[in-house]
DNA sequence: ACGAACGGTAAGTCTAGACTAACGAAGGTC
DNA sequence: GACCTTCGTTAGTCTAGACTTACCGTTCGT
């Protein structure tokens, strides 16, 4: 799932696409890449469950997925409670075996 | 910062950092690869704000960074709000250029 | 002072995957 | 029905970067 965000062209894609719903020719025209390369890349954000898309005439429109975005969020939530508990305990213990 | 969690070796170390502080060869005794990989990896984290190490004798000890949680959630809890608002806007207009 | 851990760095290899060009399928328009 | 648009897919190339081996500096123990 963070795999989908690695690359730097899908992060432009997931960016352009939180602004508002776009076709792929619209955000192939918003980058420096083909538009074949964008269709690639919306295909691992869709199986990353980060996009969705929904037919209209020939045309695709993709959308974020919210339910994506909440996964990330709950990830990094979980890190978060883990590493402020750890680092709590670490400024309070400097050392502890003997 | 996310190029840095793009990685799949990456994401281990990050996890086992979360769940308390470590050294490099402690991190690599839990990892099917090679310690110099691993400290390989802690550079690019480093850089990334991810981890922060303390000296302790010759050992690094490695520990998750408080700062670089707070800007990776930052950054999707922007997003968040911003795919909230868009899709909140296009269930209420299907379309709208008449 | 000598040796042993621990870890960062350099050099080199090799694979995953990002990209383009070319083609084909589906839908809309006249 | 002919044509154009829009997009997905395939085949093939090429580069970024993940990994290992080897080496060197640093710090502690005796």
């Amino acid at each position: 799932m963070l795999d989908a965000l690695g690359d730097p062209t899908r992060r432009s894609i997931f960016e352009l696409l939180a602004v508002g719903p776009r076709s792929v020719a619209e955000i192939a025209a918003d980058l420096p890449v083909s538009r074949p390369a964008v269709s690639q890349h919306l295909k691992v954000l869709k199986e990353a469950r980060l996009v969705s898309s929904t037919a209209a005439g020939t045309r695709r429109v993709y959308s974020l997925d919210p339910q994506g975005l909440a996964a990330v969020r709950g990830y990094f939530d979980q890190f978060w409670n883990q590493a402020l508990a750890a680092f709590a305990q670490a400024v309070e213990k400097p050392e502890e075996e003997p």
